[in-house]
RNA sequence: CGGGGUGUAGCGCAGUCUGGCUAGCGCAUCUGGUUUGGGACCAGAGGGUCGUAGGUUCGAAUCCUAUCACCCCGACCA
């Protein structure tokens, strides 16, 4: 008796936007919460998606020199002790390893038994450990630069999580890299920034604000910290990615030094950078749409579901036969670098349902072939970004489908960039910021405000009216072109405006 | 760690205030049938230690005590 209901996902994203969010991660069955708190399991659809990220960004760092490698789970406490603002950043936040087996306890269970003489720590990140093996393997200006990234889980224990935004356990990639120079160091840094920006933008087709972020913003025992941000469809910023200059603040507390051409003995200077399975919340919050998920092409794990229709065996061999044939002939076509996915749905399953199962996980382009369409040598296109369906000939499609599939993932790009643009605005003055960020209604706060361009001329100026509006600095922008102007709230001048925004 | 809430079938819930036959409903699942260019219909079936442990009572999902788990709101964060 279930009714067909105007949208797939319920609540819509006006009504409801973090419910919305989740039910869009149920429909497109990308992940759930586990029995473990704050841990996700991520179901094949959505790590299909990951690895496509993965194979993506780990070519990307491949072609700028990187490696790969791998370091333990488990950090020795005393690591994490030796840089003061890392342990003050992380310390709250970290599972802790205490015991090394189990033994029966009197009431029939487990306790744990064997203490550790030292604890364990779960990686929160990994720059300590990473960095007691580089103190050893730096020697000499000739053993620089080091260039290694690592694919690996790392935990966070958080108060608060949301499946992809924020889980206790998640999956990134984290470089940690070694330079003789600051400055090497810090081109390293930027460089990792634009390679995020670069997949951000041309394969998530999210745009992203390049920038700095303030004092207060930055990774604990970062000199510099530079960040992607994103605009979500309920205007809060999203951090995407992160570069961090390490400075010599690593390399001091680890001793990671090295003989330079002239026999003198240097601190190193070392970065690290990351992205994590955030990025797939990213990407369901910038494009997916009240039907459910939206995949830009590019990364897609599937380009194309072909839905035979038929009414009985004999048109159903004869469909079937006609759909592995275009798949055969839509397969050898290429999406960039790579070939177009192309699968057929021959579940035996209504139509309607299986239409929707595939709407809901944002497959780009699903193809209905019956009977009808064969006689004609026709297929029956749906494009997943903007609802259109349309009848063509089989050769048109097939000769144009490449081109289509970069059209959508343009599309998408443009439509995030516009949104952006629409909710971006120029702030001077502290009433208008107030109004700015303040929901009408205050019980159920509607989508409201946007990234806010101020200036500022420093943080503990701001910081009141930032901690009563929920608003935090997102970053400094590094393309931004201002003249300079007085801070919104106290009228001191300000070099750089920045962008201000609630966020995730 | 503060404030609020919820634990009943795979999922979502009703029943609890006012204790009483065999604990219900929707969805999902399974079987049979009818359907089939669009989120189907009919008939039937399976599935529950009512979070856990005590207590009150002739009798507890319901009342009392304790306890655990999870969710929401805050403080903290990729």
């Amino acid at each position: 008796m279930n009714k067909p209901t105007k949208t797939a996902i319920e609540p819509t994203r006006t009504q409801d936007y973090p419910e919305w969010y989740q039910q869009v991660i149920k429909g497109a069955d990308l992940a759930e919460n586990s029995p473990v708190r704050g841990c996700m399991v991520i179901k094949p659809w959505g790590y299909a998606l990951w690895e496509n990220m993965q194979r993506v960004l780990d070519k990307m760092f491949k072609d700028t020199g990187h490696q790969n490698a791998y370091f333990p789970l488990f950090i020795p406490m005393s690591f994490l002790e030796k840089e003061a603002q890392h342990v003050e950043g992380f310390a709250k936040e970290c599972a802790v390893v205490t015991h090394h087996r189990l033994e029966p306890d009197p009431n029939g269970g487990l306790r744990p038994a064997g203490p550790l003489e030292e604890p364990l720590i779960v990686r929160p990140t990994s720059e300590t450990i990473i960095g007691a093996m580089y103190a050893k393997w730096v020697q000499s200006y000739r053993d620089l630069p080091i260039l290694i990234n690592q694919w690996a889980n790392v935990v966070r224990w958080e108060m608060r999580t949301r499946l992809f935004l924020r889980t206790a356990e998640f999956l990134w990639q984290e470089g940690h890299t070694v330079h003789a120079t600051a400055e090497e160091a810090m081109e390293e840094t930027r460089k990792m920034l634009e390679v995020y920006a670069d997949f951000a933008e041309n394969y998530m087709a999210v745009p992203v604000i390049k920038g700095e972020k303030t004092a207060g913003e930055r990774f604990p025992g970062a000199d510099v910290t530079l960040s992607i941000e994103a605009m979500m469809q309920d205007r809060k910023a999203l951090q995407a990615g992160t570069s961090h200059f390490l400075g010599q603040n690593f390399s001091k507390a680890q001793e990671i030094k090295f003989q330079d051409q002239n026999g003198q003995m240097s601190y190193a200077w070392t970065t690290s950078w990351g992205v994590s399975t955030r990025l797939i919340g990213a990407l369901i919050m910038t494009h997916s749409d009240d039907d459910g998920l939206i995949l830009p092409p590019r990364l897609a794990p599937s380009h194309i579901v072909i839905q035979p229709i038929y009414r009985d065996d004999a048109q159903r061999s004869e469909v079937l036969t006609y759909c592995q044939s275009l798949r055969k002939e839509l397969s050898t076509q290429m999406l960039g670098e790579r070939a177009i996915e192309v699968s057929i749905d021959d579940r035996d399953m209504r139509g309607g349902e299986k239409k929707w199962y595939h709407v809901k996980r944002g497959v780009p382009l699903r193809v209905e072939v019956g009977p009808k369409d064969i006689a004609k040598d026709a297929v029956f296109v749906a494009r997943r970004d903007t609802g259109e369906q349309v009848s063509m000939s089989r050769s048109e499609f097939t000769a144009s489908v490449s081109k289509i599939l970069m059209q959508m993932q343009q599309n998408l790009f443009d439509r995030a960039t516009k949104l952006r643009a629409d909710h971006t605005v120029k702030i001077d003055n502290l009433d208008d910021f107030r109004a700015y960020f303040t929901p009408k209604n205050a019980e159920q706060p509607e989508i409201h405000g946007g990234f806010a361009e101020c200036h500022f001329a420093s943080e503990a100026d701001v910081a009141e009216i930032l901690n009563e509006l929920k608003v935090t600095i997102r970053c400094i922008p590094m393309d931004g072109d201002d003249q300079g102007g007085p801070c919104f709230v106290t009228g001191k001048p300000s070099g750089k405006r920045a962008i201000f925004a609630k966020a995730y």
